[in-house]
DNA sequence: AATAAAACCGACCGATAGTCGAAAAGGAGA
DNA sequence: TCTCCTTTTCGACTATCGGTCGGTTTTATT
């Protein structure tokens, strides 16, 4: 690895960590520099703007968790395990960092969208396809897939990102996941233990 | 009216029209004063900060929006056409600005979900009410109203906002509010007209 | 050793949100 | 009209921030 690119993801990982504690906005590139201890103009040599900075720090969070969600994909459990597996390894929450917190704060709204945005654009593809093997199997039944895929991770992500949910809140996206997907009653039941164990 | 008020709302709608046009990050202060023919202090005088000035302008567009929603849900028109129409209403798109735009530009992360927040806590009570009215009429079958009104809104503002939807997005969101509020295929069939006549 | 390329430096710039002490403007009572 | 107090206005000033630029040092190549 080169002495260049070494740098530029040592200055990821430690905007990364910033970001998430102080917010996007809250921190200043003097900051990080101070961090990193190099001057101002390197840190333009390696990155055109701050923004593009936090383009970076994303991709990098977003392929993490892509990858834990191909590993379900790729898995031999239960299709609507796998969905609700696939769902939950893309909450960026259970890092070592308070991360959720830092994401909902007002402060960081255009870091939560973009990283919301790919996320989406990342997980489509894979639990479309993971719908699509259900339907084959009988227990799914709809069309129009990616639409329904996509309010699916909408919701869920609005719902459990924020922290605050209900048991009635659960009790709803059930129903809302089975009604969505053509499944029969029943079949997304599990997700409430999952989610009560993925809880912090 | 006092003076002091009127020059307030003056500078409210001043900063409305430009957080607009402009982006919310884009306007500085200084162009609201050179805009309004006041001086720094002045406006520091009426403001704390931008931020609550940003405050002041989202309430002022709440309130106009909840009205037209308040107006609907009196109104005596069927309930599914009630439900579209607050939901529609709750859309501040069809201004004379081009609002639709300012709000999506990334730039705006903030003030676009500050807006959406506020929207849901106004609209919520309001849209279970007329689900209330039509579970009382036979025409929905649903627990957890608040909940699955909550969603509605979610899927809806996600989904139409963005501009960029199909005609299958369309067919899914009627598909999904219908299983959602448990009415009968078809009822939300009408949907399909309304958004298209609204469309700009 | 000579040369080129990659990496680094920090003074400097323009713009911005916010501060502050002082000065008008306005009104109420004498 | 003069006085006194409150409300409103002013604009120079500050601190901070993202970003630029010309030049220097380090590293690799021949």
């Amino acid at each position: 690895m080169k002495k260049g690119e070494k740098r530029k993801l040592e200055l990821v990982q430690i905007a990364y960590r910033m970001f998430l504690t102080k917010g996007y906005e809250n921190t200043s590139v003097d900051e990080i520099i101070e961090e990193a201890g190099i001057a101002k103009g390197t840190f333009y040599y390696y990155f055109e703007s701050k923004e593009l900075l936090l383009e970076e720090v994303i991709c990098m969070m977003i392929n993490k968790e892509a990858e834990a969600a191909t590993a379900v994909l790729k898995s031999d459990l239960p299709i609507p395990v796998k969905i609700t597996g696939i769902i939950m390894s893309l909450q960026p929450e259970k890092e070592e960092f308070t991360i959720e917190e830092a994401l909902l704060n007002p402060e960081n709204a255009l870091m939560h969208k973009k990283i919301k945005q790919k996320l989406y654009d990342v997980a489509t593809p894979i639990l479309s396809e993971v719908v699509e093997e259900g339907i084959k199997e009988g227990i799914f039944d709809c069309t129009n897939i990616p639409e329904r895929v996509k309010m699916m991770l909408l919701v869920s992500s609005e719902t459990f990102d924020e922290g605050q949910f209900t048991e009635r809140d659960i009790e709803v996206f059930i129903d809302l996941t089975e009604k969505l997907l053509g499944a029969k009653k029943g079949t997304m039941e599990f997700v409430r233990d999952m989610i009560a164990r993925g809880e912090r």
